[in-house]
DNA sequence: CATGAATGAGTCTTCATTCAT
DNA sequence: CATGAATGAAGACTCATTCAT
C-alpha cells in the first residue's frame, strides 16, 4: 500500500513517480473540467494509467482534491511565508508577495487554477480544510500588517485583518483575471505588470500619507486626523 | 406550459407567485449547499412544492441557475449602471458602486453567496453566461476608469482594465470574507467598516496623489513623474 | 417517497403493490442466487421494474434483505406464539410448532429458504437484527419447556434452554434438508414424514417417562406395536 | 508452483509450513468476517505474508475455501468413520459421534465455525463440493442407523435417512449454539452437558423401547430413575 | 396545473487476479 | 520464491428527467 500513512514515498522511487504522476493529471482534468465534472477515469486516462491504479494511490477522489491542494498550496505558502517574515519594509514584503503568487502562476497555472477555481470558493473545496489553510496564509499577513502598523509603516486607522483580506482578495481577483481570461495570459509583460499594478494600487492606498492625501473627511472622521494633513503642509 | 417560452409570467398571477417561490427555495438550498450539492427535491422541498413541480416552471437544472444568476445579478447591474454614469467624481461613483454591492448583500446574502460561489468562478458557472453578464459590468466600470483618465482623476500609468478587475475583484474578496464567515456579517457595522475600506484604500492608491507618495521609484520608473519626488524634497 | 418511513404504506394501494412485487422477487433471487450472489438488477428484472424503482422503494440492499426477514419470518413467529401459549399438554405445542414451521414450508419454500440460508447462519444476515429475532423464538420456547418442567412434563435433569435449540435446531435441519434438496421437497408425504418424525423423536427423547409412554398413538398407527402398550397396562 | 497439481508439499517442508500458515489465517479470517465479508488481502495481512504469496499457494480464492473445508472437514470424518465403523452397540456410536463433533469444536472453535457457517449452507459452500462431503457422513449413518435397525436397535417405523439428518441436524444446531454465543462456549461443562443432551435427547426418542429403557446409565447417573424401569416389567 | 412514481444512464468504489521485478 | 504494483470487470447507488394520473 503506496497510501503510506498518508506521508509520500521518498522523491526517486518508482511509487513516488507514478504518484506525482497522476497528481499532475489530476490537476490538469480538475482545471480543464472541475472537479464536478470530471470523472475518476478521466484521471487515468490522462495519466494514463489503469483505472484502479488511482485508488492504489489515493483514498477517493476526495483525498485526491485534498492531495491536489496540497501539492499547489504547500510550495506557495512556504515561500510566502519566507517573504512575510523578512525583515524589510512593508512596501517591499507586499510586492513580495504578489511576485510570489503570480510567478506561482507562472510556473502552475493549472495548479493554480484548480486551488482558486475548485478549492477557495466551490463547495467542493469543503473537502478540503481549506478553513485552516487559508487561516494560515491570512494570520501570516495579518501579523505582517499590524507589525507595519506598530512600527508606523500602515496607517493606524485599518483593521489589519481586512488589509490581509485586500491583499489577498487583490491577488486572487488578479489571478482569477487571468484564470478565467480576462488578460492575456500567455503574455508575461501583461502578467508582471497586473502584479506591479495590485501591489502598488495596495500600498498606495495603505501606507501612511507622508504628504497630502485626498479622502480627508473620511480619515477625519474616524481617526481625527486633522493635524496629519495640516501637520505636512 | 408556464415556461412561457422562457419570459417569466406577469407578475401578480398565480404562476409568477409559484416561480418566484420555487427561485426563492433554489437560491436559498444553492447557497447552503452549492448547485452540485443539491438535488431538485430539495428545491422543491424547501419551496413546499411537489417535486414534478419544478419541472412545470424550469426546464431543467441548468435553467434554474440561470434564473437565480438573472434575479440576483439583474438589479445589481441596473443599479450599478446608475452609480456609475451619474455625473459625479470618480471617487463618489467608487464610493456608491461599493455601497450597492455591500447594500445587495445585506438585502439578500443568500443570493450573493449564490451568484459569487457558485456562479461567479466556479465550473458549474459556465451553465450560464455569465462571461457576458461580467463582461457588462466589467465595461461598465471600465469606461468609467478611462473617463477619470481623461478628466485627470486617475493616474495615467493605470491600466483602466486592471483598475476595473481591481474594484470588483475588492469587492468581491470582501463579499466573499462575509460570506465564507471570515467577518461577522450579523454586525452592520463590520460590514460597514470593510465596505469603506475597500473603496476608501482603493482610491487612496488609485487616486493622482496630490502632495507625495511612498512608492517613488514605481512610479518614477513607469511615467517619470519627476515633479512628484521633487516636490517633496 | 414511499419509503414512508420504515412503515409500509396501506394494503390495496398501487405502491403496496409494488413494494410487494419488489420483494417477492427479491425472495425469488435471493433464493436463487444467495445475498451476495444476485444483483440489484436481477431482482428489478426478476419484479419487471426498472433498476431504480428499487431503490425507491427500499434504500439499499441490506434493507431489502431485512424486509424480506421481517415479511418471511413475521408471521411464522406470531403463529409459533400462538401454539406454543395455548393451554394443552406439551407434546401438542411441540407437534404444533413443527406443524406450523413445515406449513410455512409447504406455503412458502423460497421465503424459508432465504430465511434459513441468507439470514440464519449466514454472515450476511448480520445485516438483520437476526440475533433479537431468534431470541424471540427461543425465549418463545424455552419459556414453553420451563413451564413443562414446572408441570413435571418434561425431565428434570433437561435445560430447558438446549431443549428449545434442539427443538429449533431439528426443525431447521429438517427444513434445511429439504431445502438443499436431500429429500424430495416435492412430496407432500415426505415432508409430512419428516415433520412428524422430528416432533416425535425429540418427544419420546424428551417426555418424562411415567410409566406409559405419551405418544402411544403415533406409534400404533405406524407400526402396530400393540405389545409395547398390552406390556404396559 | 507450489501449488504442486492440487496435492499438498511434503510435511516438514518450508513450503507446507507457509501453506498451513496461509490456511490458518485463512480460517480465522473466514471465522471471524465470512468469506464474502474479507478480502485476500486480510488472508495475506493475517498470515503475514506478502499479498501475492496467496496466490502461489492457492489458485484463487475459492480454492482456499476449498482447502480450509477440506482441512477442517477431512480429520472429522475419519474419526467419524472410526466410530461409526466400529463394532459397538448403536447408542455408543451416537454418543462417540456426538464426542467427536464437539471434541473438533473444542480442538478447533474457528475451523468448525467456518465449516458450518460458510460452507455447510450458504451459497458460499457451493464453491465446495459440499455435496459429495455431506454425502459422505449422511451415508455414513445412514448405514449405522440401517445395521441398527436390522439388529432391532433403532425402531422399525423410522427412516434411516431422517434419523442420520437428525443427528447431524442436533450436532450441527448445537454447534452452531456455541458457534452463534448462544451458549458460554468457554465453558467446557457447558460444552459437555450439551454434547451429552443432544445423543441422550437423540437416542431416548429413537430406540426401540424394549420394555427396559436401553440408557439406564444415563438417566441413572442424573437422576437415579431406577424405579422408572422397575415399575414397568 | 399538480403530483410523485418510474426510468435508466452515469460514477464511484471494491477487489479478485495478474505480472514485472 | 516473494513482493506488491497494476489491471479492469463488476456492482451499488444517485439523481436528473419523464410521464401517467
Amino acid at each position: 500500500m503506496p497510501r503510506n500513512g498518508g506521508k509520500r514515498p521518498g522523491p526517486g522511487s518508482r511509487e513516488a513517480e507514478r504518484r506525482k504522476t497522476i497528481l499532475r493529471a489530476a490537476i490538469d482534468v480538475f482545471a480543464r473540467k472541475g472537479y464536478h465534472g470530471c470523472r475518476i477515469a478521466d484521471v487515468a486516462r490522462e495519466a494514463g494509467v489503469a483505472y484502479g491504479l488511482v485508488y492504489h494511490y489515493f483514498h477517493n477522489k476526495d483525498e485526491l482534491l485534498r492531495s491536489v491542494f496540497e501539492v499547489s498550496w504547500g510550495g506557495f505558502l512556504a515561500r510566502m511565508r519566507a517573504v512575510a517574515e523578512q525583515p524589510a519594509p512593508l512596501a517591499e514584503k507586499v510586492r513580495g508577495i504578489a511576485r510570489v503568487a503570480f510567478e506561482a502562476y507562472r510556473h502552475d497555472p493549472r495548479g493554480v487554477k484548480v486551488v482558486i477555481l475548485e478549492i477557495a470558493r466551490s463547495p467542493a473545496g469543503a473537502r478540503v480544510d481549506r478553513n485552516s489553510a487559508f487561516a494560515d496564509v491570512v494570520q501570516l499577513s495579518e501579523r505582517m500588517f499590524r507589525a507595519a502598523q506598530e512600527s508606523g509603516e500602515l496607517r493606524d486607522e485599518l483593521d489589519p485583518r481586512v488589509c490581509a483580506a485586500l491583499l489577498f482578495g487583490a491577488i486572487e481577483m488578479g489571478l482569477t483575471a487571468l484564470v478565467v481570461g480576462v488578460f492575456n495570459h500567455k503574455d508575461d509583460a501583461v502578467v508582471e505588470r497586473l502584479q506591479r499594478q495590485i501591489a502598488e494600487s495596495l500600498l498606495g492606498g495603505v501606507l501612511s500619507p507622508r504628504g497630502a492625501s485626498v479622502d480627508v473627511e473620511w480619515k477625519r472622521e474616524r481617526s481625527g486626523t486633522r493635524a496629519v494633513t495640516a501637520r505636512r503642509s
